[in-house]
DNA sequence: GGGGGCTTGGTAATCGATTACCAATGTCCG
DNA sequence: CGGACATTGGTAATCGATTACCAAGCCCCC
């Protein structure tokens, strides 16, 4: 604690702009001096204060980002993305989570923003009520939305292609002989939500499918057994079911057994995300991998890009994703697309 | 960007110490003066700069945090956690991964000690290799260790109580009839692994059971599998095995499904985490459910005390967990302690 | 030998908020 | 009415790193 540039130059008997000049190396100075100040630093564990430099530059070198949860595997995995994609170039990320609450994130968006972060990168918890505090916080620093974005198109975005994503999950069942397609999601509060139910819509419209009403509550397991039992109850099964996350499919894929329904002979399941336990649950979900990493990088490299004050048109860029399948719909195409992606990370 | 408290004095004319002190509260100024100040502020919408309060006050009102990785279930819950109670005291989190690399996290330490942390939370990565920098930081900064922790005990430390918690699991399955237990889990290089190992060998011992020499790899998924393969590979099945985590676990139960092992009659299985997928793989897991809350809780009460400089021995705290009994093990106890605690985060 | 130009070191201003210290004014009481 | 004391406002120092600006010294060439 507590050494500063200043008794580095007292130590090596220069001036403090020259203790600056010889660490930094932004001025040339001669390689005695350079020499002495370099030992004199290293011998008192010199260590300099990024609070000073970020007053002095009016630069933090943090990015910001704010996503509804950290609990929920999908948020967490763009988080480890950012962060890792932030490294590249030394930054630092200041985390927060709005608890799916829009007056919580708006809070927070204003400490980041008293905090001089250098970028927000944000999934706003709400389609709607989360719009006046962003599009506020994009008028003073960078900021790109994640996944989640606001009403408006007001400020940049990186997200997947959903209407890809959904084709891609529709014509796969259709492909394996299905007639009648459900779609199992959350109620309309987010734009994933939104794009997700439209996606779907056009892909069964296309697909000269009968897509039945879709169910939408939340994007949780338990709304995923919840409607699972009332497929169950309410007559003739469909061929296949497509749901609007992971969560929401091993619940109705839980069900789904419990009511003695055979998975994929009887039922095909198709989840989304591709996140935490698609892979290991029972049989294995075929579901479309969200590009998270490249989303990440995506984000990182528009926030590099966007200039406050300087009136652009808002990006948006989709990233197509990928259909990875496994044993909860029919294989039928001869080259099997198989994939298990389970890297196995340590734990505790 | 950029309207400072000497713009905010300059449209309420008055001084910037006036301003200040108004805004503030700190020292009493006449409600006229209080009243133009707080409306020029409101006005040109005044947000005070935390690196220059920083700077001036020492003191960031940011906690660093690092762990091996934001990928792994656990890791997240405990970050969720202190996120959770630091914003209680209006604080943030600054949180990096080490990747689980020593010099990764070495850097990490660095750039936040840099970044004048008030405080640090981490859980290292390496018993041995992860000391060195561990202990210079604790001795810039308070430093408290969650989970895992460094050789020697120099540095406070929160986690679970490794010897209750194999106690209950050894206990549970011995109560269930087992006779033969085998222990599978990750090998010595962190502290859980070897404070597991002893207690596992501890409960074994007093219960008086045939344990079988523990099988010791990765706390992955791959792991559990390939070790469920050695033991139906390797002759008789014992009774039990206790996981030391539950990736582990969940990769075991498959192994032993596809060989056709029933689970729980043949074999018990459990667990240790209870976080992520143990409640809903199949059959669910009976796991040893880490207090995650409360440890993170203790660790931000513990940052609170340390005073650096000031010479005391370092805490160690070890909080009892709880065995949450699923359907992986007999259950043999009249009153059943079933517990779901499964609480349904929303995705995407 | 002298002047132009280059190199290198030092002094002090800067970033923005807080606050120690001083000064001015008001209040109260003998 | 005068002095002691309380109250409130202002000025300037502070936190630590960076750097604009200035000055000194040196080289080189005419």
């Amino acid at each position: 604690m507590g050494v500063t540039i200043h008794d580095v130059a007292r130590a090596a008997g220069v001036s403090v702009a020259s203790a600056s000049r010889a660490l930094s190396g932004r001025r040339k100075v001669t390689p005695e001096v350079a020499e002495r100040v370099k030992r004199a630093a290293a011998e008192l564990g010199y260590r300099p204060n990024a609070v000073a430099k970020a007053l002095r530059d009016q630069t933090t070198g943090t990015i910001g980002m704010i996503v509804p949860g950290i609990g929920n595997p999908f948020f967490t995995t763009i988080v480890e993305a950012v962060e890792h994609q932030l490294q590249e170039t030394g930054r630092d990320l200041l985390l927060c989570a709005s608890l799916y609450t829009p007056e919580i994130e708006a809070r927070r968006l204003n400490t980041l923003l008293a905090r001089r972060v250098d970028g927000l990168i944000i999934s706003p918890c709400d389609f709607e009520a989360s719009a006046p505090a962003v599009l506020n916080a994009a008028r003073q620093v960078p900021l790109v939305q994640v996944d989640r974005y606001i009403e408006g198109g007001g400020a940049d975005w990186v997200g997947v292609d959903d209407d890809s994503a959904l084709a891609q999950a529709v014509d796969h069942v259709v492909a394996g002989g299905a007639r009648s397609v459900v779609f199992v999601s959350s109620r309309l509060m987010n734009s994933s939500a939104r794009l997700r139910l439209a996606g779907f819509q056009l892909a069964t419209a296309r697909a000269g499918i009968v897509s039945r009403s879709p169910l939408l509550g939340e994007f949780t397991l338990a709304w995923g057994f919840e409607a699972g039992r009332s497929l169950l109850a309410d007559g003739p099964l469909p061929d296949a079911v497509v749901c609007g996350n992971d969560e929401i499919a091993v619940g109705l894929l839980r069900a789904l057994r419990l009511g003695g329904v055979r998975v994929p002979e009887e039922v095909a399941v198709v989840g989304f995300d591709d996140v935490g336990h698609a892979a290991m649950c029972d049989p294995p979900l075929t579901t479309v991998r969200q590009p998270v990493e490249e989303m990440a990088a995506e984000a990182v490299r528009l926030l590099g890009q966007v200039r406050v004050g300087e009136p652009r048109a808002a990006q948006r860029i989709a990233i197509a994703p990928r259909l990875v399948v496994r044993e909860t719909s029919r294989l039928v195409t001869g080259g099997t697309m198989t994939g298990d992606g389970q890297e196995g990370e340590e734990t505790t």
